[in-house]
DNA sequence: ATATTTTTTTAGACTAATCTAAATTTTTTA
DNA sequence: TAAAAAATTTAGATTAGTCTAAAAAAATAT
């Protein structure tokens, strides 16, 4: 078994890894408000125990060993955050910390039987995909809004950004998952959107409008 | 907030002030299955906290503070259970394990949810009560079905041991919380006990007896 | 292509929890 | 109540994870 950190760890580079193929210490330091000396350290563990490719100063990528570490705590996560939102009635800014506790509880059963009272659902309640027993899962076609033109609908559908503070913010203006909405105008100096939910105009930033996706 | 190792120690200490009033080095040792040096160390540390009142060589007891976190923890541990059986369909001998590891998340929140999610509970799968927010329980009274005389009847509420194989054995048997039962007999040379379950004749040892719980 | 800046690693130290072995205190027993 | 046994504590080490400061490597800029 791996303890929690470097449960973290290997969590902080997959996540890591979707932007960019081979992983800084430097980042992993960000992502972890950690000390890139910290970080060094690590890995050099994490290597050690083949669970990350790593030569120095080079970066890092998983191995599949570790890809699959990453895969079972990235599902632990996102099934906690749909148990306690769908369960529990926890909003949806208010799973992330929670679900970073849970996710480190160790028992596969416990896993699998929550998947199987929930059933297996595909999505957490900020439209990230929940990975299956597996590991395998299949993430919706998403766009930014912010990629959107004029007339054009979609469906809310995903977040780029999980900060409570965002989540708070677009529930207010009632941007939630399953939303349809419909672009009716965007600002051409500072990019900002305008478009429709349940018959409203709703005005937002181009940064919200970059950070919420919709599939189409 | 305290390390799970220091949530460890005053759960222990807690479980063990119930035979004793005063508890050793060595009972937390035992209890813990680590060394007294060790317990000794960390009992430094938990006097530190004022979480409990140590003497060197003369034993601990819990201060209000410190039984209160181990109330806490034992609230969780019990609440844990209960939704292990009643919502995931584990057996009553499969919990402990998860459960020790889920007594260790820390949202407030979440266990007050999850206790009224289940209805509050009064009593875990094993018949255990669970202390409510505020700490309190409230114990039925029960006596170890090696003290009821031949003829006496009771319902099986409780257990004194909470290892799988007994639990295991207790189910094979249908020896199971809520089951009415009446005592046909004792044996004299080995005071094993022949008891009514269902109508069923039912032959434990002494030592299942004495492990065994009904309330009259 | 050399100097400067940035990134990364190494060296050495710290904290939490643990251990073994030795010393000390308490308890038991004769 | 003194000797022996048992329990407990201290001393000194170890491991995991972290840190700061310094050294080394890589990237950037002149």
């Amino acid at each position: 078994m791996n303890t929690f950190t470097e449960e973290n760890y290997l969590k902080a580079i997959y996540h890591l890894s979707i932007q960019s193929e081979s992983v800084s210490t430097n980042q992993i330091a960000g992502s972890l408000s950690t000390k890139a000396a910290s970080v060094t350290d690590m890995l050099k563990k994490l290597a050690e125990k083949e669970l990350i490719n790593y030569t120095k100063y080079q970066g890092v990528t998983l191995t599949p060993a570790g890809e699959k570490i990453a895969l079972s705590i990235i599902r632990k996560h996102r099934l906690w955050e749909y148990f306690l939102v769908e369960k529990l009635n926890f909003k949806w800014d208010e799973v992330h910390d929670v679900a970073e506790e849970l996710e480190h509880i160790s028992s596969r059963e416990l896993v699998d039987r929550l998947d199987e009272f929930m059933g297996h659902p595909k999505y957490d309640p900020h439209g990230d995909p929940i990975p299956d027993r597996h590991g395998k899962f299949k993430a919706h076609e998403l766009k930014p809004v912010s990629s959107l033109g004029v007339d054009s609908v979609g469906i809310i559908s995903g977040v780029r950004e999980h900060s409570a503070a965002f989540l708070q913010y677009l529930e207010k203006m009632q941007l939630i998952i399953g939303k349809k909405i419909k672009i009716t105008e965007i600002n051409t100096y500072d990019h900002s959107v305008i478009l429709a939910v349940d018959g409203n105009k709703v005005h937002i930033s181009r940064e919200v409008a970059n950070n919420l996706l919709a599939a189409l």
